[in-house]
DNA sequence: GCTATGATCTGAACATGTTCAGTTCTGCCC
DNA sequence: GGGCAGAACTGAACATGTTCAGATCATAGC
């Protein structure tokens, strides 16, 4: 009767796994406050206390949607970024596939932000919890860079993949309060915030102009905690 | 028996300002996770309802405080204002007089920023509800500018202010977050950004960096709701 | 096979923001 | 001054995330 159990999982671990899969489930269909954790609960047949002992908090709960997204994000950039060489382009196929990989979100949007924002809980960008997830994306980013023919300076060029990620958890929290249809603003930001990037990386060679905007990545740095 | 009670004020009047006095007060002692609604009623001597019967939500309280602590920031930044005339000075006064007023509740900022920053509740800092207080500093940077002696395009004069308050939305974001001794890194980043400032805003004079400066307003125009 | 120990699970209890049907009070009109 | 419409107020009830003392189960060691 393991007709589909694969392997070594204990039944802790089955459990766990249903939990995870019936709030992942409803997060997408219901959205983060009609998830409840009593609905969680009966759903996966368990009590509520089940679903606080494998996962001590609604907020871990939202912890591992968002490691699916960007897992997600992460198949859907990659093959599309063996198709160009070009930075820009490149960066845009990833802040593209975020933003659209964030689309199925957006009517909850606000009720996930407000539950994510918390510097005191697990699904703040900025808790070590929240660092794989992150990672993902710095990864991304760093690809693109690295598969891209460019010529910046060596000292950009390391700095530049943290700022690109500062600059994704930005244009989502814009994304997030864009009631546009189809969130076209915030689209339209990021294909301006492109068009502007093109014209200003070829400016770090300018030796007028290095100082300045070396200054502005050192600014940008300063955020990263 | 009416010996304190300054002129027009109705018995409602009162109770409304008895329950706004108490909340503001334990916001400011206990937070906004510790200042619950049935302690504001007791302080105050009314019942539950009551005090949802005159702020419909917590977050209508918070809205109040809001409004105090950009009072209180005006009142703080007009008088040094008086001191200088040089723009990058009186943009930095703006700026630290208001991460100055914050000082007291960073404590507590965690449990203010996730009941504020939700976009369907009247106290994120987009919502209409949020336009008084939001304005108060929107005028402070718009006469920081128009005090101070300049010779900025008049296109960029009038697309600034805007800008700079988006800069205080983030920079108080960024001091949220930020567990440094006394927030100094939050200063330390202002400052930074203040100086960045000084040297690029001569540039909007030079032809050749018109067109991008010019695009990075743009952009960050865009952010404006 | 038997049992002790720790992992797993249960559901009642708690604190909290919010709602609402009903009660009391206020001020105005005749 | 008597009554009435609406404002002001009450507190019990609800939904929800979380906690916890205890029940149950699995399994390692004999």
């Amino acid at each position: 009767m393991f007709s589909s159990a694969p392997g070594p999982l204990t039944k802790s671990d089955r459990t766990r796994a249903h939990i995870r899969g019936f709030a992942m489930r409803s997060f997408r269909e219901r959205g983060y406050d009609a998830t409840t954790i009593r609905l969680i609960a009966q759903e996966a047949g368990v009590s509520v206390g089940t679903t606080h002992y494998h996962f001590p908090s609604k907020h871990h709960l939202v912890q591992e949607l968002y490691l699916d997204v960007q897992y997600a994000h992460r198949a859907a950039a990659e093959p599309v970024l063996e198709t160009t060489g070009d930075l820009i382009e490149r960066l845009g196929i990833v802040y593209r596939t975020g933003l659209e990989g964030l689309a199925p979100f957006h009517r909850f949007a606000p009720e996930f932000l407000s539950a994510a924002v918390s510097p005191r809980s697990p699904i703040n960008p900025l808790s070590t919890e929240s660092a794989p997830a992150l990672g993902i994306v710095l990864d991304l980013f760093r690809s693109a860079l690295a598969g891209a023919k460019h010529s910046l300076p060596t000292d950009f060029e390391r700095a530049l993949p943290n700022a690109l990620v500062l600059g994704h958890l930005l244009l989502a929290l814009f994304w997030v309060y864009d009631t546009s249809p189809g969130q076209e603003r915030s689209f339209r930001l990021l294909e301006r915030g492109l068009r502007l990037l093109r014209g200003v990386l070829p400016l770090t060679r300018v030796p007028m102009l290095r100082a300045p905007l070396r200054e502005l990545l050192d600014l940008v740095a300063e955020v990263q905690a």
